[in-house]
DNA sequence: CGCTGCCTTGACACGCCTCAACGAGCGTGG
DNA sequence: CCACGCTCGTTGAGGCGTGTCAAGGCAGCG
């Protein structure tokens, strides 16, 4: 129960009690990776499978003019590399900036889900089939959405995923990441992710200080920025559908 | 032989000959998308799963204010909604601005394919999470790249996944979209899409005439664009590891 | 022939970027 | 215990990339 991956996956499959001591097996021993550490970097091939139980850590990119692109935000219960092993090698770098836990698993493992666990490996699948979902949100935002919208957005999405996993109340969550770090994920530079924040600040519709982010009223930014969690595919516990 | 999606899915799994007179076999019957017409569109549950055979279809979604935007370009060999029924729902609306030719393969299929043809499955997975590395290779682009260099890298992207299926040449393809698509695809205005275009000419980089692209010389626009085509994991014919 | 959709151009406005400087907080070492 | 040097956040000034509005041209087609 106190699992984040079981937390997250019951949102998108049905499993049975033998199905969440598995997974809570799978994930016992974890380990701590220091701040500016990459977890798994780009043209790697990763015998084992890493997933994030604590903290925050990103997908990146960086060009060659030094300028990076955070691609998703790994919050507990995400996979970082969970299927690698058909594409062959890592497209890209995850690392965290601010530490956290993971827990490393053996391929083998997987394979052995893969073989005697189709609920869970159907359930992974689903995170996946997610991650994507997510990314596609992100486009439209980046395309889209002007910089308080755009940021607004983000925020709402991160108080709705960290929900699912207990790492959030109703309306604040903690949040290690600096403005730079943001800038990065948004496209902007340090500057205006700044006055963007302030701004919302003065509207009242984001409070961040001390490493927390406060929301003073979801409802009201989650309108603002047109938020709709639908791209993350929540089922209702107890959705009865297939 | 003759069947794009087979073609592609070599790039990405050995087929045995028998895996590729399946896959054949289900191609067989194909129908014409009309220009302007969706697929599928968002909330849908599809019964079947859409691939497209000829031409070119997007993903998109459409903001509120009435913004739109494009999250990807279907080509021949890719699947519309292979994995809806994990999700649940689809997210966005499949469309084609410009008519295109498809299979509707019926759920049914899939599911026997996931029994009896492992290599397959195995192939068409592949095929998804190459699709979202492509994502987050346009999210890169959007974040980051200037408009001249955003749309050189979406040229050479198109120019090499249309060459993997036989659908384009050395240096040029067919290309029917107008430029308030391609504005959409960049998360620019029409006019600035215009203008860039105008720029990329005048240096002879982007030839664009005639619903035609022609790339005068392709590697100088692969280094403008910074293009490195890793992310579509486009294994050699050959290529000895698992 | 006259639509209509698409491309093109010009003028102007604005969002966001860059450079540059300064301040606050905090860990470290003298 | 203070001084120092980080990193991070904040502010101002000016410039550039891109958006908006508006108008006209051209080609395709009924």
């Amino acid at each position: 129960m106190s699992n984040p991956l079981i937390r997250k996956l019951v949102y998108g499959a049905h499993l049975t009690d033998d199905d969440r001591a598995v997974l809570e097996k799978i994930c016992r021993k974890t380990q701590w990776v220091p701040s500016n550490k990459d977890i798994i970097t780009e043209g790697e091939r990763p015998d084992n499978v890493h997933l994030v139980i604590d903290g925050f850590a990103c997908r990146y990119k960086i060009l060659p003019d030094g300028k990076r692109q955070i691609m998703a935000f790994l919050v507990p219960g995400d996979f970082c590399d969970l299927h690698v092993a058909i594409l062959g090698e890592m497209d890209h770098t995850i690392g965290t900036g601010w530490g956290c836990q993971i827990v490393e698993i053996p391929r083998a493992t997987i394979d052995e889900l893969n073989q005697n666990h189709p609920r869970i490996m159907r359930a992974l699948w689903w995170a996946t089939l997610v991650d994507e979902g997510t990314l596609r949100s992100w486009l439209v935002s980046m395309g889209q959405r002007p910089a308080d919208r755009h940021m607004a957005h983000l925020v709402c999405e991160l108080l709705v995923r960290l929900q699912t996993v207990g790492y959030a109340d109703a309306d604040s969550f903690e949040f290690p990441l600096s403005q730079a770090d943001i800038a990065d994920t948004l496209g902007l530079s340090i500057v205006h992710v700044n006055r963007t924040l302030q701004e919302l600040r003065g509207q009242n519709l984001i409070n961040w200080k001390h490493k927390r982010i406060h929301i003073p009223d979801v409802k009201r930014l989650k309108v603002f920025a047109d938020f709709d969690p639908k791209y993350l595919h929540l089922r209702q516990r107890g959705d009865a559908s297939s």
